[in-house]
RNA sequence: GGGGGAAUUCCCGAGUGGCCAAAGGGGACAGACUGUAAAUCUGCUGGCACCGCCUUCGGUGGUUCGAAUCCACCUUCCCCCA
């Protein structure tokens, strides 16, 4: 089975411009691909994640990547899937973020000699001139095209700006100078960047002639229809001190039923025999398949030590160990006794489980706190000093947000 | 360039002088049930010294005993005509 097959059976292919030619491209370790990444923010997300795992997939089958970091198309942002303008980036922070997103991904990709490459488009964007673009690539653009384009479709009804309407053209105009200049010869990239991609071809077409080829990625959506890789609306982050390991394993442990062998498949690196072999079990089996999703996942992020701690401190938790070592600790000081005391309500925003003092109020109203093993039912209750020796006093809100206390 | 409309609490969206911390829905959070799942039901969702008080309805001023609601100007966005 080589390379594309397998992609293609965990799922991972959305759309491609000739499978044929792709297939055989792939197959052969012929292909030197690069995919787009826009450094709105200063870690890489769960988000990003799928496109790291292909990149590496590929990569172990002899193709070569180049990770393209979208140092100028950020200043402009791109459209897609938006229904507002995002706001816009100095040129520090986007040098910042891309800074960040390099190192991140030196933890998937082999960005050895001749094995993968990184550029920032920030390197040839920026210095282009107004008319000379225009009249080296905009001839080939045509407007009746674009605004059929899907991803400006949403963007009709509620406004687009010229601005962000070169979007497209700007990604288009960073495929044909990377096939020019490094003979990259492949986009890949998020399914709702396809539109993009296919300017990106049709320029290398009509400029030069010849053939490159797009290929897309299956979005990694819920059974609901809804992006993963965020919750509450934030990014789950790879970034340690933004999600800490714990927070990653949890995610990944917590999702849905229907979504366990999906991700599994998509993002794992297990075999897939063994993951034909999981397909039949159900039920509350497939809580078993959640810890493996998880544990997998935590161990490509943040390594195969802190997969097994986070593994080890979710079970303590969830199963009534001993264990606490991993749990977020805050230490108390003598400053925040009042007569031998603290009060539950201060702990709860102490910890940062509560974000004011009615959310802490309302949190034990409602009967989510609880104190070492009891739950506490008095708003003003306060805890006594000596309670916070030895190992520390573990303190919960809900199910499953715990934070330790030690003095 | 001309004309018309909109801006409300996390989001959508009611509210057009006092009964408004502001309907309803979504989401989030908490409780019950469970398998750290889904579905369902319940509660809850500005802050605080929480039976009371304080700060919110794009911004700045104004009218009024009293404004999210009226007036003026400003900002931003949308629509129609050119």
């Amino acid at each position: 089975m080589g390379i594309y097959e397998e992609l293609k059976a965990r799922g991972l292919i959305a759309q491609v411009t000739d499978e044929e030619e792709i297939r055989n491209m792939v197959n052969a370790g012929r292909a030197k691909f690069y995919i787009g990444f826009d450094c709105t923010a200063d870690s890489l997300t769960a988000g990003h994640f799928m496109a790291l795992t292909l990149m590496k997939r590929l990569q172990q089958a002899g193709n070569q990547p180049i990770a393209l970091i979208g140092g100028g198309t950020t200043m402009i942002g791109d459209p897609s899937g938006r229904t507002d303008m995002r706001k816009m980036l100095t040129r520090e922070d986007i040098d910042h973020n891309a800074e960040c997103f390099r190192r991140q991904m030196e933890r998937f990709i082999d960005f050895g000699e001749g094995k993968a490459q990184m550029v920032n488009n920030a390197d040839w964007l920026l210095d282009l001139n107004y008319v000379e673009l225009l009249r080296e690539v905009g001839a080939c653009f045509s407007v009746n095209n674009m605004l059929r384009a899907e991803c400006y479709k949403q963007r009709m009804e509620r406004g687009l700006s010229f601005f962000e309407f070169n979007y497209m053209i700007m990604q288009s105009y960073d495929f044909y100078y990377l096939f020019q200049k490094y003979g990259c010869n492949m986009q890949f990239g998020g399914d709702d960047q396809w539109s993009n991609m296919l300017g990106g071809t049709e320029l290398i077409r009509k400029k030069l002639g010849k053939d490159a080829h797009a290929m897309t990625i299956t979005l990694l959506t819920d059974s609901q229809g809804k992006k993963m890789g965020k919750t509450a609306g934030n990014a789950v982050w790879l970034d340690p001190n933004k999600t800490s390991p714990f927070e990653f394993y949890q995610y990944w442990r917590n999702v849905g039923d229907a979504d366990v062998m999906k991700c599994i498949r998509m993002l794992t690196f297990l075999p897939l025999e063994q993951i034909d072999e999981m397909d039949k079990w159900e039920g509350s089996e497939l809580n078993r398949a959640k810890e493996i999703l998880a544990f997998e996942l935590t161990k490509l992020v943040h390594g195969e030590e802190e997969a097994k701690k986070a593994g080890a401190a979710a079970k303590a938790l969830f199963a009534g160990g001993a264990d606490n070592s991993n749990m977020p600790t805050t230490t108390l000081t003598d400053a925040d006794f009042t007569d031998g005391k603290i009060t539950v309500i201060d702990l709860l925003v102490k910890s940062g489980l509560c974000t004011t003092n009615s959310d802490a109020r309302r949190t034990i109203q409602q009967g989510g706190a609880v104190i070492g093993e009891e739950k506490v039912s008095d708003v003003k209750a306060a805890v006594e000093e000596a309670r916070f020796g030895g190992d520390g006093l573990i303190l919960r809100k809900g199910k499953k947000n715990f934070h330790k206390f030690t003095k």
